[in-house]
RNA sequence: GUCCCCAUCGUCUAGUCAGGUCUAGGACACUGGAUUUUCAUUCCAGCGACCGGGGUUCGAAUCCCCGUGGGGACGCCA
């Protein structure tokens, strides 16, 4: 079986040689059990960054929080990965060089730096836990924050290297938890000490990492080791309201769009598209363009604000430029789900009303609706569209007029049905498209649909029949 | 409260670093028109922005300052 994914042909086979030079990035997820557009996005421009320099992208696991990071958790991550296309060079279930990838297998590895620090005279323990220490004068200071006295700490003011803002200079100015009384690590330090120890040489993440780096500047300092180049990337907001974009905001999470049946080529081109752009206008490109084009220089330092209608734009334009093929393969399981189709369908008709309908197919979540009727013999008439085809001319005399024409009608194509129908209007004086609104409602129930004499030959004869009598019985009684 | 980041159509953005080619370009959305048997197709058109105030300059969307606005951080969360 395929992946609806392609494999993007751009991609240059990574040589195996470890080069000093190499760009080494990773996406360092907490599995909450839900995959966040945010994380995604930041995953997705890690990957791209790493595929564009022809580096590694490496996935570390921060699972330290062990009341909520479960194997599931971790399933739908690795699955959200996947779908999206995202595939690891380093990490679970492919390996690598600077393994464990997982935190909570990595402990004798924090144990060795947190002494290093100790050594040095740059932590100490206070209250069981374990405290960063900054060097320079101490003070204490009332803190209205947190509304209380609290030790301060003048430091020489730190310089963060931005690849997308520049410089940024802040100071850190109290002392921070490394480890916890309960024995577990916190965030800052396993963060940075991972990223020496798996020698990672860009950290692209969210820009409300922006105000913790100096921190992490302070420990590389402390353990004499060179800090990365950082990328911080804007925040995605909510479509309205205040604030960044959360799990409850619709549209957020990545499941929505596998579970509303979204194409994953067009989601992730809509990802890249949050916060970075290729400069030359184009939005809707193959995933090898992208890599091609994708650097720090096009990514935006403004938040942007999420909009589902134009994540909606691009996956309609996906999905009518799949190759018919492709459509009918994807469109299958959405229509045995539904219970649109089921095993007695026969696969020629299957294939015959979907090529007629993926020009108006505007997803794959309303294609049940859209064909539905196609495949029910029973179909339900739309009240709204009869009284639309109704409201002119008398279009049960047309239908009947049309019924024995059709029953000649051989062979069963369009030209033939075409000039069928035209000799008939020329025969009763009126014109061909007077027999159309009603034959579309006769065999659908529909107002709008494929186009009509497309459809009549992919219904086939029995069927259009069948129908239109069903139809005009229906109108009798 | 303190610190940090940011600022062009309703939204995503090009242009800003290297000031003049910008009466500010594109996309989504919206509105109108054309075509079509229908339509959720296609085509065309319209609507619509440089946050405010100073400064530098012959000239500012672009550089500087001050406001204002938006976002973020300040956990023994990550």
């Amino acid at each position: 079986m395929r992946s609806p994914i392609d494999l993007c042909p751009a991609v240059i086979q990574h040589c195996g040689m470890t080069d000093s030079s190499e760009v080494r990035v990773r996406f360092a997820p907490s599995p909450t059990g839900f995959f966040h557009i945010g994380s995604a996005r930041t995953a997705l421009f890690n990957w791209l960054y790493a595929r564009h320099t022809n580096g590694k992208f490496v996935l570390r696991v921060e699972d330290t929080d062990s009341a909520r990071n479960t194997p599931e958790a971790l399933a739908a991550l690795l699955d959200g990965m996947r779908w999206l296309g995202l595939d690891w060079d380093e990490g679970p279930e492919v390996g690598g060089d600077y393994g464990p990838y997982f935190q909570s297998e990595r402990q004798d590895i924090y144990a060795e730096y947190l002494q290093k620090l100790l050594d040095a005279g740059r932590a100490y323990e206070k209250d069981d836990a374990i405290f960063f220490k900054l060097e320079g004068e101490r003070y204490v200071e009332f803190d209205k924050y947190k509304n209380a006295e609290v030790e301060k700490v003048r430091t020489e003011p730190i310089t963060v290297k931005d690849a997308i803002r520049g410089d940024v200079t802040r100071n850190v100015e109290t002392d921070f938890v490394i480890r916890r009384s309960n024995g577990d690590y916190g965030f800052h330090f396993v963060n940075v000490v991972d990223d020496i120890a798996m020698n990672i040489t860009h950290v692209i993440r969210g820009e409300d990492h922006l105000s913790n780096t100096a921190r992490h500047v302070e420990i590389y300092q402390a353990l004499g080791a060179q800090p990365p180049v950082f990328a911080h990337l804007p925040l995605i907001l909510k479509t309205d309201g205040k604030g960044k974009m959360s799990k409850r905001d619709q549209g957020s999470l990545i499941e929505e769009y596998v579970q509303r049946k979204f194409i994953p080529e067009a989601v992730r081109n809509f990802i890249c598209l949050l916060g970075w752009n290729p400069k030359d206008g184009s939005e809707i490109m193959p995933i090898g363009d992208i890599i091609e084009k994708f650097d720090f220089p096009g990514i935006q330092k403004e938040a942007a604000r999420f909009d589902e209608k134009k994540m909606s734009h691009i996956n309609t334009e996906y999905l009518r430029a799949l190759p018919v093929e492709t459509f009918c393969w994807m469109a299958g399981p959405v229509l045995a789900e539904a219970k649109v189709i089921d095993e007695s369908t026969e696969e020629d008709y299957l294939h015959a009303i979907l090529a007629i309908s993926q020009e108006k197919a505007r997803d794959f979540e309303g294609l049940p609706e859209l064909v539905g009727p196609l495949f029910n013999e029973d179909f339900a008439v739309d009240p709204e569209a009869q009284k639309r085809v109704f409201k002119k001319g008398e279009p049960l005399t047309r239908l009947a007029e049309l019924l024995p024409v059709l029953e000649q009608v051989d062979p069963w194509c369009e030209n033939s049905l075409d000039q069928a129908i035209l000799d008939l209007a020329e025969k009763k004086g009126q014109r061909k498209f007077d027999y159309f609104p009603i034959a579309r409602l006769a065999v659908s129930g529909q107002a709008g649909g494929p186009d009509l004499l497309a459809l009549l030959r992919a219904l086939g004869k029995e069927r259009v029949i069948a129908r239109m009598r069903r139809f005009a019985d229906m109108q009798e009684a």
